[in-house]
DNA sequence: TGTATAGTGCTGTATATACAGGCTGCACGT
DNA sequence: ACGTGCAGCCTGTATATACAGCACTATACA
């Protein structure tokens, strides 16, 4: 097969210089060709030989990305054969959950957002009062579209002492998942899904009827030095679900 | 720190003799013993050199189990401090699902079943009908209770060419994971996690109002063959939720 | 023409080894 | 008495090497 092993060895070099792990370069490089469609669904990937002689690593490290890329349902692999690009029957249900704009976008939709509300609320009986030393959160409150019906009510709060002074002016242009995970470690995070009936307010926000069922997702995220956010997310039982799916890799 | 490595390496052999890696083996070993509590939330793990000269293995072995491990959750670990059984906060969202009567019974309630019906049906337009060569489906619909409350209703569709003659007369008695992870090798899991409101029959089941929402996850699963079981849970919104928590070893 | 067999390429697993970097506790010096 | 520095333990990562097992192909033989 032939391969153009050269532009992969330069896209990883260009990985380089700060201290990620080769392993976690070469998962970035195949997942970002797979992303951007330069592999597509059922193509197949260089054998672990081919990677190792392109990008000059050993085969244990190349071994690794690989099988974290298999773990994690993005390729294939089957003893005897080689590894191949996983079919994308859905985001698993925690990434789903993560990246609504992504998932509307495969879908052949249009994804686009209106900003509800944006402001600095009395920290009284959130979740923070207890956990963190703030008396202030950010809100945000976001209806996420798809083309042009809503499809997920997002909910907001962060903690202020976590949101680098630059940042304070605008605090929605950034995602807990972009930019929190780099500049704060993250050491916990919970999630917690229910079906409940919307509130009237929700319900008018998402332009659906008070009695129908409704999947509430919320998420929190933790650093070492207390509660960073808590998201929670709304969506209409009728119009959306999480979907997960995952291979196994043959018999075991 | 005193392990009692003789123990432990008596129980490790005891796992050898089929063909499964030794990774596994260890893992196994180790879950085993938080799991019947032997170790108990927040114990120091033996170091990765203990576990090395205590099992007669090579470290990256016994670094692949244990970064296994802390990926599923099991353990935390710490550059420079060592390996911790994690908090057992709540089980991950697919673990709950899959497992009900564990739950119940750690939040210290008493779990018990309620066996509702129990058919060979037509497979018309079920799933089956399309995606393998069935004409008749085994159903069976059973109640969960915690205490003396409905908490979950199960839907289970099994495919009766994965089941062996000498169960066919009570297939109700395994589940599709302790059973058919086993006997047939699945290639696929799909879970859809959907907020729906109850038929009238699921609430007259559930013992809940028509109008309160639930909770409602579907898991497919297929073998190399074809569909072998669709297992449909339904919960109420206000009695049961999934939760999951993970954590992550530092700073990424 | 059909069947067996050897060969090749691939992934799965295991070992030995090495260095980097974080954390803790002890010894030494002030 | 106190704190500062360093040795030693721990995990994280990377390499080189080896053998086993599976899948496919090409060749040899009947």
């Amino acid at each position: 097969m032939l391969v153009d092993t050269a532009a992969l060895a330069r896209e990883f070099e260009a990985t380089g210089g700060d201290g990620t792990p080769v392993y976690e370069r070469i998962k970035r490089v195949i997942g970002a060709r797979i992303r951007t469609g330069k592999w597509a669904e059922g193509d197949r990937l260089p054998s672990e030989h081919q990677l190792v002689t392109a990008l000059g690593v050993s085969r244990m490290t190349v071994n690794r990305a690989l099988r974290e890329l298999a773990d994690g349902g993005t390729i294939v692999r089957s003893m005897g054969v080689g590894s191949f690009v996983a079919e994308t029957k859905a985001a698993s249900p925690l990434l789903e959950v993560r990246n609504i704009a992504d998932e509307v976008q495969r879908r052949g939709h249009r994804h686009s957002t209106r900003l509800v509300s944006l402001a600095a609320e009395d920290a009284d009986d959130r979740p923070f009062a207890a956990d963190s030393m703030t008396d202030r959160v950010y809100r945000s409150v976001i209806v996420h579209f798809e083309d042009d019906t809503a499809i997920q009510l997002e909910d907001r709060l962060v903690n202020p002492a976590f949101v680098p002074e630059y940042l304070q002016q605008d605090f929605t242009s950034f995602t807990p998942n972009d930019y929190l995970t780099r500049v704060v470690p993250l050491v916990r995070t919970e999630l917690v899904i229910e079906a409940v009936l919307p509130t009237d307010e929700q319900a008018a926000l998402l332009g659906i009827e008070p009695h129908e069922p409704c999947l509430q997702i919320r998420r929190s995220t933790w650093s070492a030095e207390g509660l960073v956010s808590v998201v929670r997310l709304t969506q209409p039982g009728a119009r959306s679900r999480l979907e997960g799916g995952f291979e196994t890799s043959g018999a075991r």
